[in-house]
DNA sequence: GAGGTTTATCTTGACATCAAGATAAGCGAT
DNA sequence: ATCGCTTATCTTGATGTCAAGATAAACCTC
């Protein structure tokens, strides 16, 4: 049996809430998915806050990560950038303009597909995203420490089962 | 131990790409922290999928249910929305006044405070939410079909860990 | 090799969100 | 009672995002 919990967070009390209201449904999807949710959209409101400090959007950091770890020459479409940020292909475009028009990134034709372009990391993008990178880690390592290593494997895996689904079918907003 | 894992994520491909490129950083946060937010995207785009469906915007229901599962009489106040919602101030007075606008809610002056306001549920409002709320946990519960439900309240439970500093300090935004 | 389909990117227009500040009322200590 | 601080909501202006469609090239089948 379990004991009474000492600490509660904001989803148990809107379970809570439902249980009372509702209590002909059974609402333990919430439990999982809107703890997702809302961690989620915190976890968003940090990073704005610490990149804001570090003269980075959350935006751009998004797309030069994805060149980074693509590895030399830090080169890929717009397509594949798309695919790796869950954007929309005409936030893309615009995300593109927008780093193009700040230095960090080029546009170049495709010398093998020319309806296709691609997108290249400049040195000065090089440098802004690996300052930038380290520092992300600091600080979700910290948002961590609450779980063990253990803990945090444990939960990585559950949510691959999740995301699994949406990863294998191609339905990516195009 | 752990035999050879049959289905990766995109997340697990991201990783690797990162091990590959800077072995000298310990990306293991990513692991969970990139799952809950690459999830979070997926979530976020099924629901405005399945709502737009039915007629309901996804930042409507957001409202509703909060009103909803606070019981009779439905009625709170803006400044609880908007705890409840995560959202800026300016953003829950803009979504009260286009949902004033079609009938879901009503304003009224708080008579127990003159610098408030209280937003209440109409019939109309009411009926609606449940009408949507029930949807949603129908297609909830598909997304967590991959779970037994020892996983899921394993999972929900970590997931709380994380979400407990936030929830409990006052940090929301104004 | 022509026609139709698919893929890749960009354009457009509407819109929801945020941050910062304005307004106004309550509260608390002297 | 008044001054300053806090709380509650709304206003403003900038901006990022999305959905839908336009454009253009590649592919594939007959």
């Amino acid at each position: 049996m379990t004991f009474s919990r000492p600490v509660e967070d904001e989803v148990d009390r809107l379970v809570a809430a439902w249980q009372q209201e509702r209590p002909d449904l059974d609402v333990a999807p919430l439990e999982v998915l809107s703890r997702v949710s809302r961690l989620s959209k915190h976890l968003e409101r940090e990073r704005r806050a610490a990149f804001a400090d570090q003269g980075v959007e959350s935006w751009e950091f998004d797309v030069l990560t994805a060149l980074r770890r693509s590895g030399e020459p830090y080169e890929l479409s717009p397509g594949a950038l798309l695919r790796a940020t869950l954007v929309t292909s005409g936030t893309m475009t615009n995300r593109i303009d927008r780093l193009a028009a700040s230095g960090l990134v080029v546009r170049r034709p495709d010398p093998e597909d020319r309806r296709g372009v691609l997108v290249r990391l400049t040195p000065a993008g090089l440098e802004r995203v690996d300052a930038a990178f380290a520092d992300l880690l600091r600080r979700e390592r910290e948002l961590l420490a609450g779980l063990d290593e253990r803990e945090q494997h444990v939960l990585a895996g559950l949510l691959r089962t999740l995301l699994v689904p949406f990863d294998a079918s191609g339905d990516a907003a195009h």
